[in-house]
DNA sequence: CGTTTGAATTTTGCATTCATTATTCAGTTT
DNA sequence: AAACTGAATAATGAATGCAAAATTCAAACG
């Protein structure tokens, strides 16, 4: 038997979640946006019953806020939600670091090294956007390597309904270095294959990542 | 101005969200069944639309697999499932419990300790319906002293997702004795205050309640 | 007797329609 | 001028309709 890939087929609705996903994600819909059924049926050129969908499915996930009646907006995320999303996030990202040294082989490790690497030279170069990048690319290959498919999901659900914040939130220079100064004790912790000392490097991390959004909102009702 | 309570307002799409979330998890509904949409229309009263919406939530919530052009069916929870659940809820309930320590105050550590207590009066009679009642509430309330709503939330629709097999997983003598045993030292690190042990004892409470799932489904197997 | 084929039936995906509920805005009142 | 009223408009919630896909099942074939 030739083992050809499946076609993928896919509803609308699916489509139409991934979409409008990407679309808060890279902030073309903001925050607080009121979101227009019929407006959006035109731009994608689809009905409303699968954009329902989509929107409920996007409210299940806490993206949307959907208010009976009053159709859906793009969700706020407030000071408390931060106070309460990051520990958890923090709790998901030591789990997969306890994974990932139980399950990591040495190449898995001499990549992780080489996106580290990479990801500190940008950072001297003071290079924001790759710097970023290689930023998440570190975390995602963790999850991988820990093997945990409904963890990484998880994640990455809590990733996307906290992004439209952290897309705002620059970091100042220290905070900038205490992140490098973070990965730097991560990639300790993994090579020594410490999971006790990677779980709470892990927690902290995200703390301070919480720390910044605050400043940043902070700097908001000021400003 | 009178403060009277707010009328509240419910689509029939959300209404039927936790309609079939109770048929799931009281077993009216079991996991493989399928789900005919006009059916259960009939069943309810309503036409397909909000019928579909609530099955695309559930779906996102992981309880119902939906397959494209081939309908619904509830979910299966595989053993490779309960190995990624149980880790994650057990982290969760972790940072329960570390937050309950750090909020908790004479009152609900009593409240806990009366709960425990009971529960643990009911095993002692082979009381298996209020133990496993006890039991939950026991969890339920580190949850709310917890204060994290978010952390509260994301555990219940794990418990939901795995409790199809929960249901069907009988406890040995064995198995039972040690749940009451965690129990026993969860409640001892609640009253020394002891973050770090509680953290390690609930994780461990997890691994054990993922050991008994295996368990059953080994039976079934073989059985 | 087990497979295969293809028409009849059922079920699903999506668009459309209709009723209900918000929102807007001009006209009135204070 | 600010605040209220209510008709006109627009948006949402849900039912219905219709085309495309899957399933079923009986007849034909090996």
């Amino acid at each position: 038997m030739h083992d050809s890939p499946l076609i993928e087929r896919r509803s609308l609705a699916t489509e139409l979640v991934e979409r409008l996903r990407g679309l808060i994600q890279e902030g073309q819909l903001r925050p607080g946006d009121k979101i227009v059924e019929p407006e959006l049926c035109e731009r994608f050129g689809v009905s409303r019953t699968p954009l329902r969908e989509a929107l409920k499915v996007l409210a299940a996930e806490g993206l949307v806020d959907l208010a009976p009646n009053r159709g859906a907006r793009v969700a706020r995320i407030s000071p408390e939600a931060v106070e309460e999303l990051f520990p958890i996030m923090g709790m998901l990202e030591a789990l997969a670091g306890e994974l990932c040294i139980e399950r990591m082989g040495s190449a898995d490790l001499a990549l992780l090294e080489a996106l580290h690497a990479r990801m500190v030279a940008h950072w001297r170069a003071c290079e924001w956007v790759p710097y970023g990048r290689l930023n998440r690319q570190v975390h995602e290959e963790i999850f991988r390597i820990a093997g945990n498919g409904a963890l990484a999901a998880l994640y990455q659900s809590l990733l996307i309904r906290t992004h439209a914040i952290r897309f705002m939130a620059r970091k100042t220079p220290e905070r900038w270095a205490e992140a490098v100064d973070d990965h730097d004790r991560i990639m300790g912790a993994l090579r020594a294959r410490d999971a006790a000392a990677l779980n709470l490097i892990m927690r902290e991390h995200l703390r301070h990542k919480a720390d910044v959004v605050h400043e940043a909102l902070q700097q908001l009702d000021n400003g």
